[in-house]
DNA sequence: CATATATGTCAACATGACTGACATAAAAAC
DNA sequence: GTTTTTATGTCAGTCATGTTGACATATATG
């Protein structure tokens, strides 16, 4: 075996960084997940709303296929909370000007209220990391966490200029 | 406004910044996710399958409690899976020598197989990440997720010494 | 005019979470 | 040594959120 006598083998080093990666990654996506989940429970939703919620009033005016294409879920699996959310006055649809076949959504006043209560706790969660972290380590957050994410989906994240 | 004359409002960015955390971990989790999917499909198990495999790979011997305790979920939930796991041969249980009434889990060699194909594609993910990104942006994504974490699992990341 | 696209809808199903109630064996406390 | 607590399991019912497949409508495009 290698390195019996310094009882340092890079390659489990190497293994035991990479498993530290991904359990870092369980453990934040679900302790960053579970905050909004008790204010969600008080108006009938579930994750799935406040995904919609998020992502719609990050992109007003977004097409239902864009949602589609972010959340990558099918149309059936969205047009449930979507129209629970419609249904309710979170989200509102109007046709497109240039393609009147679009549904463009937009958040109403009561989705924008809902939608930063709801965020707020995220939102908070992160600016006490990166407080704590330091400005730095944001930068090398965000480096990794790019790399993580599809190809397809790297240029939402621009690079530092 | 401030910052008018430089078109730079602090606070904006502030949120941006945030909001950009937010939408990292969400791709990132995404994406991580949806590899192994393919695979456990073909054994009829889904991700709760994959995360009982992991933990227990990870941590031989562990208890059903301390299971719980990692996953965030009820007991009649991880039955099903763990049920299934032990049925088809890829966990055991036995008995604890200190206390009897513990049913300490273990991978089989069947299971340690599928662990590892599993995985596999994860950790192939954070490898090119990690190597794409730079050790010094590796330690800042450590940190900032670590923070992120609530702060009863972050002594299973302990930081640099 | 024919075809492709954006969206919606109906139906059936699977997974993985939940609550609540009850059961058993072993450890720990008194 | 009896009582209580703990670790685990199980039965039953429900809900949220994902899936596939089929079909419908309106509008855009070739």
């Amino acid at each position: 075996m290698t390195d019996i006598k310094t009882g340092i083998n890079p390659l489990f080093l190497r293994e035991e960084e990479l498993r530290q990666g991904i359990e870092l990654l369980f453990y934040a996506y679900r302790d960053f997940t579970a905050e909004p989940d008790v204010i969600l429970a008080q108006y009938g939703f579930g994750r799935a709303h406040h995904r919609v919620i998020y992502f719609v009033g990050r992109n007003p005016a977004m097409t239902v296929s864009e949602l589609l294409g972010i959340l990558r879920i099918t149309k059936q699996s969205l047009s449930r909370v979507l129209g629970q959310l419609v249904e309710e006055g979170f989200i509102t649809q109007r046709p497109g000007t240039r393609d009147r076949r679009q549904r463009l959504l937009e958040l109403t006043e009561k989705g924008i209220e809902l939608e930063r209560q709801l965020t707020e706790r995220q939102r908070t969660r992160f600016a006490r990391a990166y407080r704590e972290a330091g400005a730095e380590a944001v930068e090398g957050f965000r480096k990794v966490m790019r790399g993580l994410i599809d190809e397809v989906d790297r240029p939402r994240f621009p690079g530092r200029r």
